[in-house]
DNA sequence: TCATTACCATCGAAAAAATCGATGTTGGAG
DNA sequence: CTCCAACATCGATTTTTTCGATGGTAATGA
């Protein structure tokens, strides 16, 4: 029972002739015959009594009409449903690192939601190489990666960004304000980081290590509010992602070290798997942290 | 968007797996692949992800899964509906003589009705053209003739009996008991009779005319009851049906006039047209005139 | 590391189905 | 009595569906 035969069968009972249900339709008037007689085999009745020359629907015929029109609007409900598509509704899971997730909370989420209330979003949060196997197995929409440069022609960068990279420390520090600092000075001191799977801490571990270099950090943690929080007034040191500790610097809690030697290339880049189909509501959530959230 | 694609999409969103789809319907893979396709171009959007070599439903493909199932319900309610046919329902249109119509709802429609109270009948009367008419332009479903027996290829003839005719007169007319009357002998008698449209009505002018007599009643109606009823205690003679007659002649009021030189040939046929779709109801109302109504 | 398996997409060929136009039949209208 | 309006039917054509083969990819297991 196709839903093109069951049009045609609405057609036909409601001109009360095939052959004007033909012209309606475009049809030559034997399809219609043909279209007709299939619904009638394949619901073994008559659905059109056929005497003389016009048709009368049967009883069974008058069932299947009711029917037909409850078909016909549920198909018509839908196909409207999905070109209005009013609302935007669904589920995004966005996957990122500890610090980013924090700042995306804290400082967009909270007005997204209040622009999208009927988009639900999951945060979580992973290193690259988590990140990068959702992608792959489609267990994130969208990812936030703080890594070398990644390029991949699987996937889609939405939006990248070069971070600057700086060592910081408290700002009473003994390091504070020196100039021409080089790392071999510093990589000793207690240092606090983010644990090694974090990109931008495998970056700077291999970096050093072209120097030769080694480091042994005190304390190694994914949430950088809590590296923040441990510097000020401490002699420790770490490396850090601008955004991550503008908030402390610009209070006067904390200070770049001038680190002239080391230069990392560390990207901010927001990636979605290239096969991954963009619901209006996720395309309205790249298109807010594109513009919110980076810059 | 055609139900056999629905279908194999509501299999192939619970298996999550187009091939497993596939088997499952006796399809191919590419087959799968290919309707899936159909519809995504039909509704110009993704109903599935494929990253990797996983499927998992986009949120368009989880609104059209919810569709499917009501589209599919519907369908296997319709055809449930058909298959068990509970309750009998439905409107039949018979049409009789008066004189039939008559009998019928007197002692049998009753009863019918008690039986089927959901078949809601319309009985209407009318001389044989004007049934024969009605049957060919599908305006009855059904018509009771009594008329010369009738044979068309259109026609099936449900069930037929020839009528015995009689002359009949009030029990003490001066006719009664006679032996070896002729039909000369009571022509110019006070006649009532039912008016000429009716079916044996004109065959028994037909066949005066053959003996070169003729009739002219005093009374035309098609009220079979009103005639007895004027020639019970009267001088008045009428030709009519056995049946209409029998419990006027049974309690005495009226007698047979023993007419030994006219014998006509009326038959009582239950006639529908041969294209006409015998639902249930019909062919149980059918059933029900074919046991109680004749003999 | 390397074959193997399990997926889905795609392509061309083959099979099936839909559609059309022509023709047949019938009853009614002019 | 002829023509017209209707629907059925038939054969041919066009379109659609289906299949099998092939290809690529990722996971699995040896």
């Amino acid at each position: 029972m196709e839903l093109k035969n069951l049009i045609t069968f609405i057609h036909v009972a409601e001109l009360g002739s095939f052959t004007k249900a033909a012209d309606q339709l475009g049809y030559s008037q034997s399809t219609v015959s043909f279209q007709i007689k299939q619904l009638e085999d394949e619901l073994e009745c008559l659905l059109f009594e056929r005497i003389n020359h016009t048709i009368c629907l049967t009883d069974r015929g008058r069932e299947l009409v009711s029917y037909a029109h409850q078909v016909r609007a549920l198909t018509d409900e839908f196909k409207e449903n999905l070109a209005l598509e009013t609302e935007l509704t669904g589920h995004i899971h966005i996957v990122t690192p500890d610090s980013v997730c924090d700042e995306m909370i804290n400082t967009n989420y909270i007005a997204f939601h209040k622009k999208h209330p009927a988009i639900s979003i999951c945060f979580s949060t992973g290193d690259s190489g988590v990140m990068l196997h959702m992608l792959d197995h489609n267990e994130a929409d969208l990812i936030i990666t703080l890594d070398q440069r990644i390029y991949n022609k699987d996937y889609v960068i939405a939006k990248e960004e070069r971070l600057p990279m700086h060592f910081v420390a408290s700002a009473d520090s003994e390091f504070a304000g020196r100039k021409d600092l080089s790392v071999k000075d510093i990589v000793n001191q207690p240092f606090i980081l983010t644990e090694y799977g974090q990109g931008y801490r495998r970056v700077f571990d291999k970096e050093l290590a072209k120097k030769s270099l080694e480091i042994h950090p005190v304390l190694e943690i994914g949430r950088t509010d809590v590296i923040t929080k441990m510097l000020a007034g401490s002699n420790m040191i770490s490396y850090l992602p601008d955004f991550v500790t503008r908030q402390g610097v610009a209070a006067g809690e904390l200070c770049y070290l001038d680190v002239k030697d080391l230069d990392i290339e560390v990207w901010k880049q927001l990636i979605y798997h290239k096969n991954k189909w963009l619901s209006k509501s996720l395309k309205t959530f790249i298109d807010y942290v594109k513009e919110k959230e980076f810059s």
